[in-house]
DNA sequence: GCTGAGCTCAATTGCTTGTC
DNA sequence: GACAAGCAATTGAGCTCAGC
C-alpha cells in the first residue's frame, strides 16, 4: 500500500563512466577542463593515482590502475597527457550529492564516498512513485552535478544495493522481494554481498554456484560449515535484511599498522613509527567521535614472528600524545632489541567521545592537547594530511601519518550494512 | 601485447583463548 | 570476571602467468 511499505534507495556513483564521459567530451573538442573532473581517483584515495588521456588510445587503455603503470605508459607513449587527480573535488561532489538527496528524505546513510542509502519510506506522499522519484534524482544529479549514478530500489538495504549493481551506467533498477527469484537467484553466488573470494570456493565445494542455490540450501548445514557467516549469506540470498538506514553500529576498535621497508633496529626509529601510527589512530578516533580505554601495540620481527601487548588506560582518550605515550611504554616493555619489520598500534574498548571523564591526576594539559589535536585535524581535513606535521618527522624519511585510512568522514565500504 | 584468473601479502578488526 | 595476548577471517592491492 502506497506510503506504508518500506522503500530504500541505494545510490551508487558511476565513477568510471564519469571518467570515460569526460574523456569523450574532451576528445570531441568540448571546452572541458579535465582538471575539474572529480572522478579521477583511480580507486585509491591515499595513493591518488592519476589518469592518462590521449586521442589515439582506445578507452579500455585508460583503465590504468597504478601510478607505476601510468608513468611507464607515458614513457612508452610521450603523447600521453597525465593530469593530477582531484580527490578534494571528488569529496565536494559527494557532499553536493548528499545535499541534493537530503531534499528527498531526512534518513540518509553515507556508506562510502560514492554510495548512499536513502530511506524513501513515507516519502511517496511528497515526491510520488519511488521509481519516478529515483529517475528524477538520477537525472538531477546528472544535470546539476555532472556525473551519473545507478539507483537500486527495494524494501531493504541489501536488495537495494544488489539492484544498483545491475547494468550500468545511469540506470534505475528495482529488486523487490517478489522479483528475487527472477532477478537475483540466477546470478553467480560470488556476486552476492558478503560472498568474497574466501567464501565462494567453500560454497562451490558444497555444489552452490548461484545465489538461488544458496537460497535453497540447508541453513543448518551452512551454519555448521560456515558458522554465523553461513546463516548471514543464506538470509541475504533469500533477500532478508532489516538494518535501518542510519549510522553504522559502533566500531569496537581502531588500529593502524605498517610493514616497514627496512629493519627497525633502534628504539628512536621505532618510537617515530609508533608516533606516526598513533597520529593516525588518534585522528580516526576523533573523527569517529570515540575515546579509547585500551591501547595495544603489535610487532612483527624480520623472521615474521608476531607478538603484541596491550594496556588498559586510567581514563579514556582520543589524544595523540596519550595514545603514543601508552604505545611507547608498551613497546619499551616488550621489545628485546630484535630487528622489526612491522609495527601496529590499536585503540580498543571504545566509548562515546561525548562522555569524556577527566582524570583526577590530569596535570591540566588535557584541554590544551584536545584543542591542539582539533586544530591539527581541521587543517589536515581541509588541506591534506601532509600540510602539517611534527618537526621530528622533517627529513626523517618517515611519514607523519601512517595507516591506510584517513578520510574517516568518508568511510571505506564496510562489510556492515 | 592485452586480459583476466589466480595467487600472495598487507591491513584491519572481531573473536577466542589463556592467565590471574 | 577482567584483562592480556594472539588467532582468524575478510577485503583490497599488486604481481604473475596462461590463453587469446
Amino acid at each position: 500500500m502506497a506510503g506504508k511499505r518500506k522503500i530504500i534507495f541505494h545510490i551508487d556513483v558511476n565513477s568510471a563512466y564519469l571518467s570515460w564521459e569526460a574523456v569523450d567530451r574532451l576528445q570531441h573538442g568540448a571546452s572541458l577542463d579535465i582538471r575539474t573532473i572529480p572522478a579521477v581517483i583511480g580507486g585509491n584515495p591515499e595513493k591518488r593515482h592519476g589518469i592518462v588521456l590521449a586521442k589515439s588510445i582506445p578507452a579500455k587503455k585508460y583503465q590504468i590502475k597504478t601510478g607505476e603503470t601510468l608513468y611507464a605508459a607515458r614513457l612508452k607513449c610521450p603523447d600521453l597527457a597525465i593530469f593530477p587527480p582531484r580527490y578534494d573535488l571528488y569529496i565536494r561532489c559527494s557532499e553536493a550529492m548528499l545535499e541534493l538527496l537530503r531534499e528527498y528524505s531526512p534518513h540518509i546513510q553515507r556508506y562510502s564516498i560514492d554510495e548512499v542509502f536513502l530511506d524513501y519510506t513515507h516519502m511517496e506522499e511528497h515526491f510520488g512513485d519511488p521509481i519516478e522519484a529515483a529517475h528524477q534524482i538520477k537525472d538531477r544529479i546528472h544535470g546539476e552535478l555532472g556525473f551519473t549514478v545507478n539507483i537500486g530500489i527495494s524494501t531493504n538495504k541489501l536488495l537495494a544495493k544488489m539492484a544498483s549493481d545491475f547494468s550500468k551506467p545511469n540506470k534505475v533498477h528495482t529488486l523487490f522481494p517478489a522479483e528475487v527469484p527472477e532477478k537475483l537467484w540466477p546470478l553467480p553466488v560470488e556476486e552476492l554481498f558478503m560472498v568474497g573470494r574466501a567464501t565462494a570456493p567453500k560454497l562451490h565445494r558444497f555444489g552452490i554456484y548461484t545465489i538461488g542455490d544458496l537460497a535453497r540450501a540447508d541453513p543448518d548445514l551452512l551454519k555448521k560449515r560456515l558458522k554465523s557467516h553461513g546463516l548471514l549469506i543464506w538470509n541475504y540470498a533469500n533477500g532478508r535484511e532489516d538494518s535501518p538506514v542510519g549510522d553504522l553500529p559502533g566500531i569496537k576498535s581502531v588500529g593502524n599498522s605498517s610493514t616497514i621497508a627496512f629493519d627497525v633496529e633502534d628504539r628512536k626509529t621505532a618510537h617515530m613509527f609508533l608516533l606516526s601510527l598513533s597520529e593516525m589512530v588518534g585522528m580516526r578516533l576523533r573523527n569517529a567521535g570515540y575515546l579509547a580505554q585500551l591501547v595495544a601495540v603489535s610487532l612483527k620481527t624480520k623472521d615474521f614472528f608476531s607478538y603484541s601487548h596491550q594496556r588498559k588506560l586510567y581514563t579514556a582518550t582520543d589524544a595523540t600524545n596519550q595514545i603514543y605515550g601508552a604505545a611507547a611504554s608498551l613497546f619499551d616493555e616488550m621489545w628485546q632489541g630484535e630487528p622489526l619489520r612491522a609495527i601496529g598500534v590499536r585503540a580498543g574498548a571504545l566509548v562515546d567521545g561525548s562522555l569524556q571523564q577527566l582524570s583526577l591526576f590530569d596535570p591540566g594539559n588535557a584541554w590544551k592537547e584536545r584543542a591542539m589535536d582539533a586544530a591539527v585535524d581541521k587543517i589536515r581535513n581541509k588541506y591534506g594530511s601532509n600540510m602539517i606535521m611534527r618537526a621530528v618527522f622533517l627529513h626523517s624519511g618517515i611519514r607523519p601519518l601512517t595507516g591506510g585510512v584517513w578520510e574517516e568522514d568518508y568511510p571505506m565500504m564496510s562489510s556492515i550494512l
